[in-house]
DNA sequence: GTCTATAACACGATAGAC
DNA sequence: GTCTATCGTGTTATAGAC
């Protein structure tokens, strides 16, 4: 087990209120009181409240983009590799509940690094939507609007960090097994 | 067609930069600037920036609220309720976009009204919850887990806000047919 | 690595003139 | 209904002691 440096424990910390109530609402003062101290303390070890945001935020954006590098290189069925992209989001959130929330809610408030994450979360969608489409050219998936399927699907999976806290009781596979389920094979008989 | 009075301009160009950086990081200069005017000239209309956002928040939360009640009563399946619950979300978030935006994600930051808020959004979700545990009752919907069907749809749902703007060509029936494919009847063959 | 003190500025909101 | 001026406080961040 890596000992965590103080600087990973401040972005750490720092997630976790995020969560709670959004970048902009979370000061410094807060940051440090739950850090047990002084906001001045924080600045020896991180730059700034910016750099806090860009680390979370661009790291587990990073983690998407190769996870879904490695999904679109495999040989397999359409189908298949959407139920490889809702493992992926699943085992992502669940290590990484917090972050979840800022990767969600708070990107708007990158400055410096809002472009490159714009980049990453495009190439994103761009590589689901050619999943799909040719799952339908394939007459694997269903012909139904890609777009909607993809909104559909994305939605879902990266509003998971809001509920996995909440169901720390149902295991992971379950969890992937059920959402593959729900979201690509219907819930009517 | 309506006079809106002054009051109602400040709260709907709220809602529009409420959507855009989240109530916290909107300042009253802000939305005094987009408004044309002098940040101290707002108060002669409303009370407080914590007052703009419970009108915003209380007043959909109602509106689905309603819109529930109107479903629950009727004798239809529950399929078919759950398809109501699409229109549902469909017509209120086509006419109210910017809204649903604060209900989304600032609803934490509701002072005095938060509880009765968190009130209105868990009787809704014991509705659909009921219709679901209906559904699979009388072998209408799959044996899948009834919180992750609910959690599929209205995550999905409550996120239409980000999409419908988007897509102002594809028209609301369409929309809602389509939502109701994927969302019920799944996308595989 | 943490502290106290403080700079420099932004915030929500009010008072009172027009 | 809007303005200017301003109050009191909160904000990120820095300087320098320990």
């Amino acid at each position: 087990m890596k000992q965590e440096t103080r600087k990973e424990e401040i972005i750490k910390t720092a997630a976790k209120l995020f969560k709670e109530k959004g970048y902009s609402a979370v000061t410094m003062r807060d940051l440090a009181t739950d850090m047990g101290i002084k906001a001045a303390s924080l600045y020896n070890h991180i730059d700034s409240k910016q750099e806090i945001l860009k680390v979370i935020i661009i790291s587990i954006a990073k983690e998407f983009t190769d996870g879904m590098h490695n999904i679109t290189q495999t040989e397999s069925s359409s189908i298949s590799k959407l139920k490889k992209i809702v493992a992926l989001h699943v085992k992502i959130t669940a290590n990484n509940t917090n972050d979840m929330a800022s990767l969600n809610n708070d990107w708007m408030h990158l400055e410096e690094h809002l472009e490159y994450y714009l980049k990453l979360r495009n190439e994103y969608e761009t590589s689901v939507i050619s999943i799909i489409k040719a799952g339908i050219a394939n007459s694997e998936i269903k012909k139904t609007n890609p777009e909607i399927i993809m909104f559909s699907m994305l939605t879902t999976l990266r509003s998971l960090y809001l509920w996995i806290p909440k169901k720390e009781d149902l295991d992971r596979n379950e969890l992937t097994h059920s959402l593959n389920q729900v979201l690509i094979e219907g819930i009517n008989i």
